[in-house]
Parts: C-alpha cells; sequence; structure tokens
DNA sequence: GCTACAAATAGACTTCGTCTAAATAATGGC
DNA sequence: GCCATTATTTAGACGAAGTCTATTTGTAGC
C-alpha cells in the first residue's frame, strides 16, 4: 500500500481512496474527500459543509452529514469526539492522539510514539475494540 | 481526608461534601448531588434533570446545567466526552479510565491499574494538564 | 430506453444545551 | 432585625448540531 498521508491530494487520489475503502465515488463524496485530504487537519461537519459550497451551493447539509458518517465507518476519516459542542472528522490516516485546548477548542495531533501505553485491560472475546483514544486535556494559564 | 467514593451518600455526606469543595450548599444542589452521588455511575444532564424532579418539578433546566458545570469546574465531578451527542458526569471521584460501547452508548469505568502510560508528551510550561482521558471504544460482535 | 437500486436533496424536526431578564434567596453591615 | 448587596434559581425563548422524511436525481444492467 502506497503512502496514505501524503497531502494535498489530487482528485485522481481521492477517487483511488475512495476506491481503496470500497465507497462509489460519486461527484459529492470526491468533493467532499477533497476538502478533507487537502490537508491534515481536523474538520466539523459545518466546516465541511461551509468549504464544499464556497463558491455555490452544491452539495447538501445531508449529504455532507451521510458522507461524513460513512467515511468513518470504512474507516477513511477518524471521528474525534472531545468537544461537547461538535464532532471533529480527522484526516489524518495514521495512529495518533490528540491534545485538546479546552479554553480555545483547539485540536492538535500528538504521534503515536510520543505516548506509550504499556498495559491495556483484558476484554471479553465477543467485544471488538475500535479505537483506543488519548487525549490529553490542556489549557493556557 | 475520609474516602470519598463510598456510596450511596447520605444528604450530610453530600453537604459536607459540597463545602470541602468550596460550593455553597442550596437545597438545589444538594438534590443534584444526592442523585449523582448516590452511587458510582455516568448520567447525562438530562437524566440528572429527570432524576431530580420525579416527585415533582423542583429544579429548573437551567439550574441543573449551571450546578453539573460548577461541580465539573470545582473537580467534584468529571465531565466525559465520549458520546457524539451529550456528556456524561461521572460521580466516581478516583482516577480511572473508560470504555465505551459505541453500539449501545454504555459506558463503563476502568481501573487506574488496568492501564499503564508509561511515556507522555513535553508540553509547553505555559500550558497545564487538566486531564489524561483514556477511551477503549468497542462494540459487540 | 426501461427497470431497479443507490445517492442526493430541501427543509422540517429533534435534542442538547445556552441565554436573558426577572424573581427569589442568602449575606453582611449596622 | 432591617436594609442593601450579591448569589442563586427560574421559565421559557433561543441557538447549534445533527437527524429524518418524502421526493427527486443519478446510475447500472439489460
Amino acid at each position: 500500500m502506497d503512502d496514505l498521508n501524503h497531502f494535498p491530494k489530487s482528485r485522481a487520489d481521492v477517487v483511488a481512496l475512495l476506491r481503496e475503502y470500497g465507497i462509489a465515488p460519486t461527484i459529492q463524496r470526491i468533493k467532499i474527500g477533497e476538502v478533507l485530504f487537502s490537508q491534515a487537519h481536523h474538520l466539523s461537519a459545518e466546516q465541511v459543509l461551509e468549504k464544499v459550497n464556497l463558491e455555490d451551493n452544491q452539495v447538501s447539509k445531508a449529504t455532507v452529514y451521510n458522507t461524513l458518517g460513512l467515511f468513518a465507518k470504512q474507516g477513511l476519516v477518524r471521528e474525534v469526539i472531545v468537544d461537547p459542542s461538535k464532532v471533529f472528522y480527522d484526516s489524518n490516516l495514521t495512529k495518533h492522539h490528540h491534545l485538546y485546548y479546552s479554553d480555545s477548542g483547539k485540536l492538535e495531533d500528538i504521534s503515536k510514539d510520543k505516548i506509550e501505553i504499556s498495559k491495556l485491560p483484558e476484554l471479553p472475546n465477543d467485544i471488538q475494540i475500535e479505537d483506543v483514544d488519548v487525549v490529553i486535556r490542556v489549557h493556557r494559564n
């Protein structure tokens, strides 16, 4: 598999990425993908909606929400739940953790090698782990 | 300091707890405290509102939200942000982590000794760490 | 071009949470 | 105790994020 985390991605890259994750590439999905994968960042659904419709109203709210949900389900983006008021969609496909500024609402990545979890609990067999999220909540003095 | 985590707490216990955390014990705050500290659990604001007003309408919505916010600010309860649709208030005062079932929305505690974080990133001096939250997101097969 | 299914749409609606302005305690000074 | 001041509570309007429904549009196979 090629490097999944080069940014920005061309339209063709986005189409390939969608296919790779089993998602039929429609015009709207490609557009949303281009917004997400233009760089490694964290966008709320509302921000995606806004960015997608900068020129003209082209993608509806329902489609943005549906598409982000689909992307997340297929593992193409990661839902980051740190802000009580909205979900962030993270286009960084590599494993990593998060630093959240509760005063400003800003969200930053922490690379995987900066945090080490040396012990995890045992879980029943019928339970699937989706993710182990580490969030360091901070604020400025 | 006495054991902060015996449940259930009497009315007098709740009053003492509020005082200990610098919160003036009003009728409404005591009532909300009694609901929270009747056991170690995770309640949403709406659930607290409902439980507090089982008999009669006694505490308003605004007061419940204000009070939970105040309790959290003073460190009396912990806000747990794992569910995209609502905040949970955790009455377990000891350090611990969380197991979240994304299918059912159920939230469980994981005791501190089951997870070991052996390395954390260095952060600038002007930044205060509020919390290091570890959430294991799982679902049933 | 038909048929059948997948995807997108507008806009109403729900839910959680916040805000405002007014009423009701509680507190300190005397 | 009485007044002035401050803290707390309240009802209900409001806002933001996200969901739902019914309809329309697009697409694939034939």
